[in-house]
RNA sequence: CGGAGCAUAGCGCAGCUUGGUAGCGCGCCUGCCUUGGGAGCAGGAGGUCGUGGGUUCAAAUCCCGCUGCUCCGACCA
């Protein structure tokens, strides 16, 4: 070995060094957790705080649930909910009015002891989820069947003390949006309760690109409290599964512990039917691992804080002339309703807003610079493919909308592809276990029904059942783990 | 909550083994120059070394506690 190796090693070294700062993001192949927390961090979404679990969302991250928000809020209304806000505090005793509903929760809820420099005569829990105290309200709101059904909708902040937190994804307190309605009969809550899932489905597939897996979660797996839970589950890029959304069908349940009851057309005094749904900002988590790559965020056209960042290049005796060109177009964009900003600081090379608002997720980026202007045109570059166009300047507010549904679609694909290329069918636990630890993704096994059954895979493979399928790709016969005739085809993976 | 790792300037790190003036790159500020894929030069600012104790003449460095973050497990949206 002589001096030379060294040296030139060396200089690769500080080469690839460099070159990685520059891209200031661990590839996705290299350590999938390390490249989320870069990702989450220099894209500017989110900050810790100074309380363990708790994340600050920065303004790039608050929109994005700004915009979730938007779209899941006129999708409630035009299904009849409307919007109504219950207290944070909790009593204690409401806890105990549905018996695994404390006992599912009871571990993960923070308490206030003393307020006001006094002891509290009855401790309050700061709420993890709302049936309760909406429970203790709809019994005083409902009296007759002509009450019913109450159809409401809180957006808030809740608070779990997770044991293990990541940012998005689990935190001590996370804000999200829980339906709470009550209903005469079974069959109508049932409805509801199914109602909302494909509310959740449109939502999460055609606004956030992300296909889902939709099914019935199983006993061991359903909310505490709960007759039925449903859940959309998404496959991230690493191959495990985050469950999008829940819908879940409470039968009587909280009605009994609450004492929620009507007086039906019969005069028989009878109890309500209940459902909780919601979706939390974890899905943001969701966004971000479906679509993101290792130049940073890619982010779905419908939701993206910035829908088009333009960047005029030129010179500096042409940059005045640039800069109010790209001024003028950016106004244009404006009042075509775009979300669109540009960037004309002068202390920053294109390259470089090249490389951040590639990070930064933005679906378009429009360069305008001397050469453009000559010929009339802008340059387009989409964020999901690279790809980069000339498009004539008079013909752009036509081609926009187009351009936006096509990464829209592209995007969607992309992300089916992936989860169908990820999903597998097994027929034995060994082959399970083979399938979650060779390559992640989502295992489809036959399930007899039983919890040993399902804990064994989860010892076994470390994966979880995630849902029952609706409409399960292929029944499978027997139950992949003891081999007796299968009730069910469930879906397993690693998940968040 | 168990197991492991990390904590030094805004960010990424070196220094710690063998205690003795806190360093580098990027970023930031000023000026010049520059702009079609993270430009260049010159000058400059910025750190009670996470925190609390202990050992020592002396602690970023050694020892103990605590907190936070990351990873791996058990619990969850």
């Amino acid at each position: 070995m002589d001096g030379c190796w060294y040296e030139r090693c060396g200089r690769m070294q500080m080469a690839k060094q460099d070159k990685e700062f520059v891209k200031e993001i661990t590839p996705q192949s290299e350590d999938f957790s390390r490249w989320y927390i870069d990702v989450i961090q220099k894209a500017d979404l989110m900050d810790y705080a100074p309380v363990r679990g708790c994340i600050v969302f920065k303004p790039d991250g608050y929109e994005l649930w700004e915009a979730c928000q938007r779209e899941l809020d006129v999708r409630f209304k035009r299904t009849g909910h409307r919007n109504a806000y219950f207290p944070l505090f909790i009593p204690e005793s409401f806890f105990e009015k549905e018996k695994e509903h404390v006992e599912g929760f009871n571990p993960e809820l923070p308490w206030v002891t003393e307020a006001g420099g006094e002891k509290l005569e009855e401790r309050l829990a700061i709420r993890p989820t709302s049936e309760t105290v909406i429970g203790h309200m709809y019994a005083r709101w409902i009296h007759s069947y002509r009450d019913l059904p109450v159809l409401i909708n809180q957006w808030a902040n809740v608070v779990r003390w997770e044991k293990r937190t990541l940012p998005f994804l689990r935190t001590s307190e996370f804000l999200w949006q829980e339906g709470h309605t009550a209903h005469a009969t079974a069959e109508e809550a049932e409805r509801e309760t199914r109602q909302m899932l494909d509310v959740y489905t449109d939502f999460v597939e055609n606004v956030l690109a992300v296909p889902v897996f939709r099914g019935q979660k199983t006993p061991s797996e359903k909310f505490a409290g709960a007759v039925a839970t449903y859940s959309l589950e998404a496959m991230m890029k690493d191959g495990k599964a985050l469950q999008a959304a829940t819908s879940h069908y409470l039968g009587q349940n909280f009605a009994k512990g609450f004492e929620i009851k009507y007086l039906d057309k019969d005069n028989q005094l009878k109890y309500v039917y209940t459902t909780s749904w919601g979706i939390s900002t974890r899905i943001l988590g969701a966004i971000i691992m479906v679509h993101g790559d290792d130049k940073g965020l890619v982010l779905p056209p419908k939701i993206a804080p910035t829908q088009v960042i333009i960047v005029p290049i030129g010179p500096q005796k042409e940059r005045a002339r640039v800069v109010e060109h790209a001024g003028t177009l950016r106004d244009q964009l404006l009042s075509a309703g775009w979300r669109v900003r540009m960037d004309d600081r002068e202390d920053f090379s294109p390259g470089w807003k090249f490389n951040e608002y590639e990070m930064r997720g933005v679906p378009i980026r429009l360069e305008l610079g001397p050469r453009d202007i000559a010929s009339g045109q802008v340059t387009l570059a989409r964020r999901d493919t690279g790809e980069k166009l000339a498009v004539p300047e008079s013909e752009l507010a036509a081609r926009l909308p187009q351009l936006m549904d096509d990464i829209q679609a592209t995007m969607y694909q992309k992300a089916k592809q992936f989860a169908d290329d990820h999903s597998h069918i097994a027929h034995s636990l060994g082959e399970i276990t083979e399938i979650i630890q060779s390559q992640r993704g989502f295992v489809l096994a036959g399930w007899c029904g039983d919890d040993g059954c399902e804990r064994r895979i989860k010892e076994e493979a470390g994966a979880t059942s995630r849902n029952i399928p609706f409409q399960p790709p292929q029944t499978l016969p027997t139950c992949a783990v003891c081999g007796r005739p299968a009730a069910h085809s469930v879906w397993y993976a690693k998940a968040y």
